[in-house]
DNA sequence: ATGTCAGGTTCGTCAAGTGAACCCAGGAGT
DNA sequence: ACTCCTGGGTTCACTTGACGAACCTGACAT
């Protein structure tokens, strides 16, 4: 399939995707992401939609802002005392993708009817999408159109 | 930021992003899938290559399985008696933008180098990303540039 | 019949997730 | 000054899941 590297023959241990699933990887972590996409800032705001116990938000939000993808900002209502909210930084907005990702593969074989929500762009109203395309220009059919190389020779 | 939609006024319970993760948000699903797309399809392999417990690897194939993401198939080689080996199905194929878009973020904010792995259009050799198109053509730069839409209205 | 090996299962232990209860700081009301 | 409320947590007891080592099983090969 895709076997053009060797299959045993590259470094695992520093695989991007084992990388970022150290990251974003337990459960929770992506989720919280998706509120936080959809414009979720507080806590208890997060706590509230996605039911999800106060430690284990707590943790994610803490790893989440450790890890630069979240920051903790402090912020004032008028009228009410200082609080903090948690915005998305760029690292974490460029996670973006990798939700699209997720939610297209659901919409297609998950869904019991028409996809629960749909991405437009906010300029022409066209449904949004991913695509796998080279820097040519040619759009990437799928995993088998791709062969992946090591950068590095091993040394 | 990318709030077109009331932010508590859609249902979390059949979000597709959430729907994805409770199929292959468990651990190690997704790196065996990774292996997967490199050609890797006996028990043995996945396990020496992952580092990863049998009886979790037993798990997670079988969770693979029964979502049809991959195929327990037998095959005999000549002159060994008859195995079974774990393809990926077309359900499976299709989560390989969700690895590729893990994979670029990795390469952009975690690698301490060069990335380790290149993706290549087999046809012509150029480097594959993933991007956010919208049906009329544009490039969608982020998720500032996307509104949602509930596509079925309450009810 | 005996050994080997892929492909698992079982078991004891340890880490992680869970919900309920509790805590704490800062205003607001009195 | 003192009490109440509320956002944003922490603590605790319990359950679930991950872990590695040991063990089992059903072909075949000898």
């Amino acid at each position: 399939m895709l076997g053009g590297v060797s299959e045993a023959s590259w470094d695992r241990s520093r695989c991007s995707v084992a990388g970022t699933l150290g990251v974003v990887g337990e459960k929770w972590s992506l989720l919280v992401l998706r509120e936080a996409f959809f414009g979720v800032r507080r806590f208890a705001d997060f706590q509230r939609l996605l039911r999800i116990p106060k430690a284990v938000l707590s943790d994610r939000l803490a790893t989440l802002v450790e890890q630069g993808i979240l920051a903790r900002v402090p912020y004032q209502a008028e009228g009410e005392r200082q609080r903090h909210e948690y915005r998305l930084t760029t690292k974490g907005r460029d996670l973006y993708p990798t939700l699209v990702a997720l939610m297209q593969w659901g919409d297609t074989y998950l869904a019991d009817g028409p996809a629960p929500l749909e991405l437009r762009h906010q300029d022409c109203g066209a449904p949004v999408h991913l695509e796998l395309r080279c820097e040519a220009g040619h759009a990437v059919e799928g995993p088998r159109a791709v062969r992946p190389v090591r950068a590095t020779p091993v040394g």
